[in-house]
DNA sequence: CGGGCAAAGTTATAGTGGATAACCAATTGG
DNA sequence: CCAATTGGTTATCCACTATAACTTTGCCCG
């Protein structure tokens, strides 16, 4: 996350427009000492890319912590809960859906393998090809994961201001994706 | 640059809410043949953190390319931008509002610096600090960066539907944040 | 049918970003 | 004046991603 990761993009010539107008700079606070002055961060947090990054960091994070425990990473779980849902898929294919190259993907379900939540079963239909399972193990763990989840995800939500925001919102994540 | 990444949390126990109600698979498309059907990806794409990180990867993938001429990285661009708005700045106070370790930001400077668009002038109220600001050249460059920006950005406004759709956004991510 | 090409999985490797620890010089507060 | 803190730096380490090369297997087509 931190995601992240490299910084925003940012907006245009002169100054972006939720910089409060700047006409001059406003009389310094109350003494106006040596009181480390507020940074002029407008031309930066106008940048879609920059927020964009924030958020996304700032919801990583809370994942990261919230699952800490479980020691679930966002991609471990993404794959899991991918896997449960079309289970007997090959690598590749779960991969691609990820964005993940299937080079990295091999190390992930490895992990997610010898933790002993998922099965590799060769597939003699295609004898090149791995067919991914969840184990009942891994059933129970990921069905644990999804209510662990469940609460973090309605949290957001509730920041969001409900369940139309979130709507919106992804609505208009997908329009930039 | 793989979307991925780490993937985002998810949603609740049984199915995602944009899960098409998943009552029995639905029989296969026209013919039943082996027509690699689509995965179900309903309950990973119903993430707000998986849809967060899936659009600040295409935003910052675009950034890239548009910049790629300009060997300009996000986190370059946002650098650049809070000096030229901020003169005179040390290192840390940078660093810390981009969210960025000051021991990792000096690699960051060093590299701007050595290509004659900032400036470190030892500050001798602390002779411990570094006052950063751009060069003529730096000014420049920066003036031209931020056309090219301003340009992606319009883009963007575009495929929200508008500036309005743009604040909507905006103000979403901060709840988030 | 047989040869060539593509796909699936894997390994190895490199690059990048961020995090931590340790250190020096300088400053600040008692 | 001394202790604690701050600013900058270096050196490392870890996580994630990308690329290349290789093996096995499947598929197409002349």
């Amino acid at each position: 996350m931190a995601p992240v990761l490299e910084a925003g993009p940012v907006r245009v010539s002169n100054t972006g427009m939720n910089v409060p107008m700047r006409r001059e700079p406003p009389p310094p606070p109350s003494p106006s000492r040596e009181i480390e002055a507020a940074l002029r961060t407008g031309a930066t947090t106008g940048i879609i890319g920059y927020r964009l990054r924030r958020a996304q960091l700032s919801v990583f994070q809370k994942f990261l912590s919230v699952f800490d425990e479980l020691k679930l990473r966002p991609a471990d779980y993404s794959v899991l809960v991918l896997i449960a849902d079309n289970p007997g898929r090959k690598q590749t294919e779960i991969a691609e859906v990820l964005g993940v190259k299937r080079a990295n993907f091999v190390t992930l379900v490895h992990g997610l393998e010898e933790r002993g939540l998922v099965e590799r079963i060769p597939s003699h239909a295609d004898k090149r090809a791995n067919a991914l399972h969840l184990t009942a193990a891994g059933e129970a763990f990921l069905a644990h994961a999804r209510a662990v989840h469940e609460t973090m995800e309605q949290e957001l939500i509730a920041r969001l201001g409900g369940e139309k925001a979130r709507k919106t919102l992804l609505d208009l994540l997908d329009r930039l994706t």
